[in-house]
DNA sequence: ATATTTTTTTAGGTAAACCAAAATTATTTT
DNA sequence: AAAATAATTTTGGTTTACCTAAAAAAATAT
């Protein structure tokens, strides 16, 4: 069995989120942007990876991962997002602190580890931002969600998960105490700016930018 | 802030805990041995732990740990036993399991981690195995013990600690139900193999050979 | 005190993972 | 369809952390 370094292992993450996102094969630049490095070390990287079958790699056409490769970058987010549920409901981090921390954690190996660690937390779905965590086979958790600002004035939604994942955004959310299962009411949209109007279910009313809304989901309440 | 590598990690405790056994200088060969490396590896990796500070380095004359290698050292082994703690009280490993996972962890940074953890475990003193978790600031608790091989007949001692932390010898522990805090009465000392003839508090007698008597630490009893 | 053995270092080399600069291929514009 | 631009790969280099074999120093034996 083949071992597989850390670096490797950011590599295979970086093109399941960026192929996924994209539905096509990752380009080496958006690789290299999304881990920092330059499109030359990308390339170097690539042919490794491709000599491992990890990936499916041709020449200036970019890259999708192989099953095998897929199967390790499924495992890889499941252990960041458990560590990420164990950071935030054992040790009582908030949020928008346990990152980076995860990412160091998911290059941890050991299945049992990870089976145990699972069980620790009571099998959890979906971390502390909602992202759902594949299960022990790298099956997926699908759920109907929206961002908010695709919902109508007037109908309800309960906060199911964020677009964006930076601290910025997270801290600001916690601030309006837009948290994780709390309901939200669209009441009026502004065609100006397409900010909205929207009331917490204890009835504080708020207005929130359109970038906000476009970066929080929620599932509809009927 | 310079960063420190892994396997800069690994020397440094390897260091420490050579010279803390030996009480002088950790030898080259003696590091190679600890690490399975060779003596060249070892000799490179000095240079580059001296230049950093991290160890006073003499040619031929072996390394001892400055303050600050010391210091990276004494908190290398607090998360390792951290770790091993929150491995065997909350995820339910057994003691001889979680070495390896342990070895992984002890290199997460992140000082709020270690912190959070300690608290959530309830600043544990010992480990699994009986040995002393460094506080936040780098102190040691000493704790007066010998091995039970030292114990004469008639006395009774309380299991702190092993000396030996090979699975097998952990393992023959277990099955023997010579488990830390268990009490054990020395009934009788055979002089041809100095082998032990042994009494648990529930009346069990078992004779013990000289190995497991010199691998295993008792603290008397009055 | 010299010879032998052991330990340690040096010399020269490797692979992984990075980089900048140059060359090549693909895409877009005109 | 050519020219211009953008994306990608190649080339030649770096550092880290290893290695083997040879040389040097220290320790031990005679």
């Amino acid at each position: 069995m083949q071992t597989i370094s850390t670096a490797e292992e950011n590599y295979l993450k970086a093109i399941f989120t960026i192929s996924e996102k994209e539905g096509k094969a990752a380009a080496t630049n958006a690789i290299a942007t999304a881990l920092s490095t330059t499109a030359a070390s990308v390339t170097d990287m690539l042919k490794r990876l491709a000599e491992k079958n990890l990936i499916a790699y041709e020449k200036y056409r970019g890259v999708l991962l192989t099953p095998a490769g897929e199967r390790l970058a499924t495992f890889l987010i499941r252990k960041h997002r458990l560590w990420e549920v164990f950071l935030v409901e054992k040790l009582g981090f908030s949020w928008d602190e346990v990152h980076d921390l995860a990412e160091q954690l998911e290059h941890i190996h050991g299945d049992a580890l990870v089976e145990r660690l699972d069980d620790f937390l009571g099998r959890p779905r979906f971390d502390p931002h909602g992202d759902p965590i594949p299960d022990a086979e790298g099956r997926w958790t699908y759920r109907s969600q929206l961002l908010l600002g695709a919902l109508d004035a007037g109908k309800r939604g309960v906060i199911t998960g964020v677009e964006d994942h930076s601290p910025a955004f997270l801290q600001y959310l916690d601030h309006m105490g837009l948290v994780l299962g709390a309901g939200i009411t669209v009441l009026e949209r502004f065609a100006y700016d397409q900010s909205l109007r929207v009331r917490a279910d204890d009835g504080t009313e708020r207005v929130l930018s359109e970038k906000v809304s476009q970066n929080l989901y929620v599932k509809p309440t009927v």
